[in-house]
DNA sequence: CTGAAAGCGCTTACAG
DNA sequence: CTGAAAGCGCTTACAG
């Protein structure tokens, strides 16, 4: 069981000193070129891979940046994941995630973790719980440390830090104003996110696009979703009791419920009531009618933010950049087409 | 801008040897209480965290397994990596993820990258583009640098190597005989996975479970989907052709799809017939009718995976395992209930 | 109880 | 063109 071969080993091998293996190795004009060739025939057959975090104690770069995020089972997340993943690897980057699992502690932790393993820069998504207490205390601990650090999606405005989300209020004017202008006259928000900062742009976005339409006096009925146990009763009852013809649900999951419950206790989508939801994730493909969604270009933010990030590293003083990301409406079957007399254009059909 | 605090500051802090803080922060019975103490207080007040890859060039530990997986947009994917996760940070472990996206190269270049960045040990998935071309030479490079290598899921039984899977055979074995005992009489199966280990395992488990029931003698029909460009009118084609009444999914998409397809030229599921799917996500929840699928225990995999790793790390030279989880069934509202004169037991119904 | 020294694998001025 | 030396941040025998 051979170990794993160093420079030192090279350098025992073929009876030179180390550095001039180092050089040879990093193609340094200082080396002749034969024995350029012999050292690298030499790594080559001993297997030779440089040890990257020793380079990096000189260095003082890692080419790593860590992530910190809620999850990875919602398909959004997977999709930044995505994102940032492809785009640090095609800047030879490597990148170290980990999971909060929407909890305060373990979001610091992880933090702390990614610090102490010297990563060169730190792409976070907060927690649940971090944005329900509003508390950033330890954030603002990390943020001594002076990494470049690049927030995404749940993001929290006060910190003076690049970030980088969809434009949730644009995403939610949008989607009430294409039920509103496809014949909607009651439409209704559910939403179980009201905590979060994506929550609370989502309705605020809603809110807006009604006090819009100001012509029909339509006035806002939120239904708030705590948690699934009881979903059907309460939404049900919410139903008969308000009797909306369009709904536009704030997460993937609170859609999907909807769109299935309401078939089952006897309406038609989108005949007697339209459905869109937010996330254009595997569900809202494959539900049935598909589901008409506001898609958060969920690679596209994982890429910008990575890409953020890099450019803090290159410029650490340069201006902070909030990027805003426009989301897209894609129509499906959930939703009935736009009435004749309106004028603007939409994104064509989604698939 | 005050950069990372080091061993050295603290020890001119303090006016003591940088021996005597390093000790101090691990604790060692050689230091007095009292310096233990101003140690730890000054640490805390200058933000001090260890630089974790310059002790692990002492100790030639690294506490980070590498994570080679096809992709994190599959549900399942997403779900081990969770599992891998969880109890790697449990065990005070960082993971590093990379993704082949179901690339040699890219698998090959993630491998390099992971031992030249030091990691105690490595767990894979391999790529289709492996699979099908069926080629470990550059796996089996990877093997000489003896790091520890756990498989899983999608592996290679050929290779020495400990390994987690799901009984792929038993799954789609019990799937067919669920099937087959529920009434149907015609029973097909659908893959769109006919190279990797995984899709053949199914498929022998389907024709085995068939062969099973000698009685009917019903004959195998395997349905191979290429792409999905053109799967509405194959399918469609195939199911006039052949009049199926039931119908087992490699995966879950293709059940999806079968699914939605069904209904759509007239089908009614699972009166008409009925459909099991491979893979317990979302799209499987949230589809209508719901549909019956075979679990993979997706974060089980994952977190055994882990373990198996760590047990190779404490124990390098314990014997080979090669651990198969027993695969669930989930049923839903995609098939039928048993006959009545059927006197198995199943699992009962899933949510 | 504390500190000086060597070394983990690598890079890079500096000498020769 | 090649090598000896110092140093990245840390740990750990070894002296005192």
């Amino acid at each position: 069981m051979h170990s794993i071969t160093t420079i030192k080993d090279l350098a025992s091998a073929l009876g030179v000193s180390p550095s001039t293996i180092s050089k040879a190795l990093g193609n340094s004009p200082e080396i002749s070129l034969k024995t350029k060739e012999r050292v690298r025939e030499t790594a080559k057959a001993l297997g030779y891979v440089p040890n990257h975090y020793a380079r990096s104690l000189k260095s003082k770069m890692t080419k790593t940046v860590g992530v910190v995020v809620p999850n990875v089972i919602d398909d959004f997340f997977a999709k930044v994941l995505h994102g940032i993943e492809k785009e640090a690897s095609e800047h030879g980057f490597t990148v170290q995630i980990t999971f909060s699992n929407d909890q305060k502690k373990s979001e610091y932790d992880n933090l702390l973790g990614l610090i102490n393993r010297s990563v060169d820069g730190i792409l976070i998504s907060f927690s649940k719980e971090t944005q329900k207490t509003s508390n950033y205390r330890e954030m603002r601990k990390i943020m001594t440390y002076n990494k470049p650090i690049v927030m995404f999606d749940r993001i929290n405005k006060e910190i003076p830090l690049d970030s980088v989300t969809i434009d949730d209020f644009a995403g939610a004017f949008k989607a009430t104003k294409y039920l509103s202008d496809s014949g909607c006259r009651r439409i209704a928000f559910l939403s179980p996110l009201s905590n979060t900062s994506v929550g609370r742009s989502r309705k605020e976005g809603y809110i807006s696009a009604l006090r819009h339409k100001k012509k029909n006096g339509m006035s806002p009925l939120c239904i708030e979703i705590g948690n699934y146990e009881n979903f059907r009763t309460l939404f049900a009852n919410s139903m008969r009791e308000h009797t909306p013809d369009g709904i536009l649900a704030a997460d993937e999951l609170s859609a999907i419920y909807a769109l299935n419950t309401l078939q089952q206790i006897g309406y038609k989508v989108p005949q007697d009531i339209s459905v869109i939801g937010f996330t254009n994730g595997p569900m809202a493909q494959s539900s049935n009618p598909s589901l008409s969604v506001i898609s958060q270009h969920a690679e596209q933010i994982g890429a910008k933010s990575f890409h953020l990030l890099r450019t803090r590293l290159v410029n650490p003083n340069g201006k902070i950049r909030n990027m805003v990301i426009d989301p897209g409406l894609i129509l499906r079957n959930s939703t009935k087409p736009l009435l004749l007399d309106d004028t603007k254009t939409y994104p064509p059909l989604g698939k």
